[in-house]
RNA sequence: GCCCGGAUGGCGGAAUAGGCAGACGCAGCGGACUUAAAAUCCGCAGAUCGCAAGGUCGUGGGGGUUCAAGUCCCCCUCCGGGCACCA
C-alpha cells in the first residue's frame, strides 16, 4: 500500500467483488436503451435463414405476471439462441389492446380507456425492458390504435364483399356481467369465460357473422401437416371442428286419417283441420343409415320448424312444448343440458320411413339440438345409446337390425347386449341390405337413397359461424351502415377507418354504447347520400389478435395490412417457426387464426397456408399446488422479485424450476439458488478474468495437462447437451443444470488453476464459453463478464460455441457389473473395450467374485459401453 | 361417460434407444470462518437393519415380458386438463 495516502486507488478497486444485479442490470438496460437497433430484425437481403420466434401477444392489463415471465424467458432463450447460430431473427412484440376491462377501469375510475390502455402498455413495455428481453420494438403493434384497427375493418369488407360476413338473427349467448354477446368458444361450463361464475342467457339478436365453416374441411385436413403442434390441441381442434360424415334421409310426413287411433301407443290430438293438409316431409341427419331398419320413431328438437306448425294446429301439443323449451332454456343456462332428463311428446303425427314403408312416430324431444344436423334424428333405440334409453322410459318399440359378426361374437346368433353399437357387424331385418356389414350397408343405403331421391351423403360439423358483433365500445367498429332506402350498405374503403369517438360516455348501462352517440350513429349512406345509421357494435377482439403477427413483418405500413413480399419472407411455407403461449388458447385464437390465414391467402394476400408451423404451450405457474389468483391471494409479483434477485435470476428460475411444458410451482427459495449460482459463476468469473482475458488469442495447447483436459472435457460435453436441448425437447431446466455442473467442476479446479496446471488459453476457452451458454438465460450477467472479458463482438452476434467431440470424449468409462440384476461392482475400464475385456476384468473383481462364489454361472451378458450381468444359479 | 396428460426422496425435478434410480437445485443436518450472527466455504443426506463392513427394500397399486423395467405389455387407483345428449 502506497504511504502517500493520497494515491490513486487500482483500477479496478471500484469493481464490485460481489454480484449485485441491482448494480450491474440496470447499467445495461440503459446501454441497450439506447440501442434501439440492438434486437431489429434484419432485411431479407441480409442473406441469413430467417428465423420468425413469437410469443402470443399480453393484454396490457398494466402489470406482467408470472405466467408472463415464463413466456417470455422460453421466447427470449429460444430467440437469443438463433441469433448466435446465424439466422436472422423476429422477434416482437405487441398489445392486445381492446377489450373490457378498459371499458370497466374507465367506469370505475373515470379514466378514458385509451388513456387507461395506452399508460399500461407503457408501464408493461417497462417491465419488459428491464427483464431484458429481446423485442425489436420498432415492429410493436397496438391493436387498439386506428393504425391497426382500421385494417380489421378492411378485411370485414373483403370479407363481406366475397359473402364471407353476414348479418343473422340468432340465439346468442349472452353474458349479463360484460352486457355483450359472447362467441360460442367464450362460452365455458355454460358460463362467461371472462365471469367463470356468471351463466350465459341466451337471446335472440341481429349478429354479424364470419362464415368460418367454409374453411370447416380444410381447417380440419390441415392439423394433420402441424407436426410441430402439441397433439393435445390437434386433439381438441379436431374435436372442436367435430367433422362427421353421413347422410341426410326424407321421411315424408302422413296424414292422420290413414292410421286408427288404435295403432297410435299415445293418444291422438290432431286436430280436424291438420287432416286436410299434407305436412310435407322431415329431413333428418344420421350416421348409420345402415341401421334405418331399426328406426321407430323420429325425433325432433322442439324448435323445429315442423313442431311449430304441428302446435299451430293443436294447442295442448303447443303449451307442452312450451314446457319443454323453457325447461331447455333454464338447463342450459346452469349448464345442465347434459345431464338432463330426457323428456318426449308425441305429436300425434307419423312419418314414413322410406326404406320400408313403416310409418313412425314423430315425437318432440329435448335431447335432440336443433343446431346440429338438421335438427331431426331417427330414432334407432336398438343401436344407440341415448334412443335406447328414450325408448325405455316411453316404451318405445325396439328392433334390433345388426348383429355381431359371428366369428367374432362370444354369443353366437344370440341377441347382443343393448344398445348394441359396434360397426362391426352385419346386418339383419334390413330387406335387400341383409347380411351386408355395416360400412358396406352405409354406402349402399345412401346410394339406394340418392337414386330415388329421397337422400344424400352429407358431411356435417359442430363448428359454428363466427359471431363477432359485440355491444360493446372499446372495440373496432364494424364498418357498415344501415339505410332506410338501400339497406344495409358498407363503409366505402375509402372512408376507413370509421374512427371510435374519443369522448364518449360509457356509464349508462345497456345496448351497445356507440348506439347514445349521435355523432357517430349519423351518417351519410354512400349510394343515395341519404340519412344511415351506423351499425354501433364492435368486433370480437379476437379478430385483433387473429392476424396481428402478419402486422409485425410490416408493421407502419398506412396503405395495406401489410406488404405481401414481407410477409412471404417471414412467413416462407410453413409460417411463424415458433410459436409460443398458453394452452387456454388452443381453440379460441388458435383456430381463429387459422381460419384468417386461410381467408388471407385466398385473398392473395399471402402464400402459406398456417400462420405457426411450431407451437409450444407453456405450462402454469401455480404457487402451493394453486392457480396464482388475487383471490387466493398467492399472487407473486415479477416486480418484487426482480427487486430482490434481479431479472436474471427471476427469469432463470422459471426455466429452470419445471420443463416448460409443465406447470410450474414458485418457490421464493428456488430464486434464491438461483441468485447464489449467479454469485458464484460471478465471483468465479472474476477471480480468473485477468488470466482468461489474456489467454484471447491463442490456439489451446497441443497437449493438455488433466485438469486441463478434465475442463474442456466437461465445457464441450456441456456444449453438446445445451445445444442438443435447443434443436430437440426444450428442457431447459436441464440445460441450466448443465451449467452448473460445469461451473461446479471449474470452482472445484479453483486450487490448480491457481497453482498454474491450466493455462490462459485454456481459461479463455472456458470463460467464453460459459459466457455463451448462459446469454440466452442470463442476459444482463452475461453482458457484464462478456465486456470484462474484454471482448467487442456484440454478445447476440457472436457464435454459438462449437461442440467439439475430441475433447468431448472420455477415455475410460465405469461399467456396471451386476450378478443376477443386482449391481456389485462398478470397473474402469478404456472407452470402446471388447466384450472380451469387460468380462474379464468384471470376473476379476473381488466383489464379483465374492458375490458368485460357489455359484455357477450359467450366462454372461456383456453389453459393450453398458454393463456385464453375470446370471448365476 | 369419452379423449389427453401425470404420479419418482422432506420439496421442485433428473434418468433423450430397456442397462449404475435420485443429476441439478431447494429445504435440512454436521463442520470451518466469526466475539456472535448473516453471508460464504467444506462435508452428509431415499427408507430400513447394522458400531462398522455390508445387507434388505425402493419410481401410485397388482400382474406379465426380459439376463435386466421408472422406461415395454395387461389390469386397477388417484390427481390435473379438455370434450360432453353432436345423432
Amino acid at each position: 500500500m502506497s504511504s502517500t495516502g493520497n494515491a490513486s486507488a487500482p483500477e479496478n478497486v471500484t469493481q464490485e467483488l460481489r454480484y449485485n444485479p441491482a448494480e450491474i442490470e440496470p447499467r445495461w438496460q440503459a446501454t441497450w436503451d439506447a440501442q434501439p437497433d440492438l434486437y431489429a430484425a434484419e432485411s431479407p437481403a441480409c442473406g441469413k435463414p430467417k428465423y420468425y420466434v413469437l410469443e402470443m401477444l399480453p393484454y396490457p392489463s398494466g402489470q406482467l405476471h408470472m405466467g408472463h415471465v415464463r413466456n417470455y424467458a422460453i421466447g427470449d432463450a429460444l430467440a437469443r439462441h438463433q441469433w448466435m447460430r446465424g439466422y436472422n431473427v423476429l422477434h416482437p412484440m405487441g398489445w392486445d389492446a381492446f377489450g373490457l376491462p378498459a371499458e370497466n377501469a374507465a367506469l370505475k375510475n373515470n379514466t378514458p380507456p385509451r388513456e387507461w390502455t395506452l399508460s399500461n402498455i407503457a408501464a408493461m413495455r417497462r417491465q419488459m425492458a428491464r427483464l431484458g428481453l429481446s423485442y425489436d420494438w420498432q415492429r410493436e403493434v397496438t391493436t387498439c390504435l386506428p393504425e391497426y384497427y382500421r385494417w380489421n375493418q378492411w378485411f370485414f369488407l373483403k370479407l363481406y364483399e366475397r359473402g364471407l360476413a353476414y348479418r343473422k338473427k340468432s340465439k346468442v349467448n349472452w353474458c349479463p356481467e360484460c352486457a355483450t354477446v359472447l362467441a360460442n368458444e367464450q362460452v365455458v361450463d355454460g358460463c362467461c369465460w371472462r365471469h367463470e361464475e356468471t351463466p350465459v342467457q341466451q337471446r335472440d339478436l341481429e349478429q354479424w357473422f364470419l362464415r368460418a365453416t367454409r374453411y370447416a374441411d380444410e381447417l380440419l385436413r390441415d392439423l394433420d401437416k402441424l407436426e410441430g403442434w402439441p397433439e393435445k390441441v390437434r386433439t381438441m381442434q379436431r374435436n372442436w371442428i367435430g367433422r362427421s360424415e353421413g347422410a341426410l334421409v326424407d321421411f315424408e310426413v302422413q296424414r292422420k286419417e290413414k292410421f286408427s287411433p288404435a295403432d297410435a301407443p299415445v293418444t291422438l290430438r290432431l286436430n280436424e283441420r291438420m287432416r286436410e293438409e299434407a305436412p310435407g316431409k322431415i329431413t333428418v341427419f344420421t350416421t348409420r343409415i345402415d341401421t334405418i331398419y331399426g328406426a321407430t320413431s323420429l325425433q325432433l328438437a322442439p324448435e323445429h320448424p315442423m313442431v311449430a306448425q304441428f302446435c299451430a294446429a293443436d294447442s295442448v301439443l303447443g303449451r307442452e312444448v312450451q314446457v319443454l323449451l323453457e325447461q331447455q332454456k333454464s338447463a342450459r343456462e346452469k349448464d345442465a343440458f347434459g345431464t338432463l332428463e330426457k323428456i318426449g311428446i308425441f305429436t300425434g303425427h307419423y312419418a314414413k320411413n322410406p326404406f320400408n314403408d313403416e310409418l313412425l312416430p314423430i315425437w318432440v324431444a329435448n335431447y335432440v339440438l336443433l343446431d346440429y344436423g338438421t335438427g331431426a334424428v331417427m330414432s334407432v333405440p336398438a343401436h344407440d345409446a341415448r334412443d335406447y334409453e328414450f325408448a325405455q322410459k316411453y316404451n318405445l318399440e325396439i328392433k334390433i337390425v345388426i348383429l355381431p359378426r359371428r366369428a367374432e361374437s362370444a354369443h353366437e346368433g344370440a341377441e347382443p347386449l343393448l344398445p348394441y353399437t359396434e360397426e362391426d357387424s352385419l346386418l339383419i331385418n334390413s330387406g335387400p341390405f341383409d347380411a351386408m356389414g355395416c360400412e358396406e350397408a352405409q354406402r349402399a343405403m345412401t346410394a339406394y337413397a340418392a337414386e330415388k331421391g329421397f337422400g344424400k351423403s352429407q358431411v356435417t360439423f359442430r363448428l359454428k359461424d363466427w359471431g363477432i358483433s359485440r355491444q360493446r365500445y372499446w372495440g373496432t367498429p364494424i364498418p357498415m351502415l344501415y339505410c332506410e332506402k338501400d339497406g344495409i350498405v358498407p363503409v366505402p374503403e375509402a372512408q376507413l377507418p370509421v374512427l371510435l369517438p374519443e369522448k364518449i360516455d360509457i356509464t349508462q348501462q345497456g345496448g351497445s354504447p356507440l348506439s347514445r352517440v349521435p355523432a357517430f350513429v349519423n351518417a351519410i349512406c354512400p349510394k343515395c347520400g341519404g340519412a344511415a345509421r351506423r351499425e354501433t357494435d364492435t368486433m370480437d377482439t379476437f379478430v385483433d389478435s387473429s392476424w396481428y403477427f402478419y402486422r409485425y413483418t410490416d408493421a407502419k405500413n398506412s396503405s395495406a395490412p401489410f406488404d405481401s413480399a414481407a410477409a412471404a419472407y417471414w412467413f416462407g411455407e410453413q409460417g411463424i417457426d415458433q410459436y409460443i403461449g398458453g394452452v387456454e388458447h388452443a381453440i379460441l385464437h388458435l383456430i381463429y387464426s387459422r381460419f384468417w390465414t386461410k381467408m388471407m391467402r385466398d385473398l392473395g394476400l399471402i402464400k402459406n397456408d398456417e400462420p405457426a408451423h411450431r407451437l409450444f404451450t407453456q405450462g402454469m405457474v401455480i404457487k402451493n399446488g394453486a392457480k396464482m389468483s388475487k383471490s387466493k391471494g398467492n399472487v407473486v409479483s415479477p416486480d418484487d422479485m426482480i427487486a430482490r434477485y434481479g431479472a436474471d435470476a427471476t427469469r432463470m428460475y422459471a426455466l429452470f424450476a419445471a420443463p416448460p411444458d409443465r406447470d410450474l410451482d414458485w418457490q421464493e427459495d428456488g430464486v434464491a439458488g438461483i441468485s447464489r449460482f449467479l454469485s458464484r459463476v460471478y465471483r468465479y468469473a472474476l477471480s480468473t478474468m485477468p488470466r482468461a482475458a489474456s489467454g484471447r488469442g491463442q490456439a489451446l495447447p497441443a497437449s493438455l495437462t488433466p485438469t486441463e483436459q478434465k475442463l474442456l472435457r466437461k465445457l464441450h460435453q456441456t456444449i453438446r447437451r445445451i445445444s442438443n436441448d435447443f434443436e430437440g425437447r426444450w428442457h431447459f431446466n436441464t440445460c441450466i443444470a448443465a451449467i452448473m455442473e460445469l461451473v461446479n467442476d471449474l470452482i472445484a479446479a479453483e486450487p490448480e488453476i491457481t497453482a498454474g496446471s491450466v493455462r490462459d488459453s485454456v481459461l479463455y476457452a472456458a470463460t467464453r464459453n460459459l459466457i455463451l451458454l448462459l446469454q440466452p438465460f442470463a442476459p444482463y450477467l452475461s453482458a457484464e463478464l462478456w465486456s470484462l472479458l474484454g471482448e467487442t463482438t456484440p454478445l447476440l452476434r457472436a457464435s454459438w460455441p462449437a461442440f467439439d467431440a475430441a475433447l468431448a470424449a472420455e477415455d475410460t468409462i465405469g461399467i456396471p457389473v451386476q450378478v443376477n440384476g443386482k449391481l456389485r461392482a462398478v470397473i474402469t475400464v478404456p472407452i470402446g473395450s471388447a466384450e472380451e475385456l469387460l468380462r474379464s476384468t468384471a470376473l476379476a473383481e473381488e466383489k464379483v467374485q465374492a458375490a458368485i462364489a460357489g455359484k455357477e454361472i450359467t450366462k454372461v451378458i456383456v453389453v459393450p459401453g453398458k454393463l456385464v450381468n453375470l446370471v448365476v444359479r
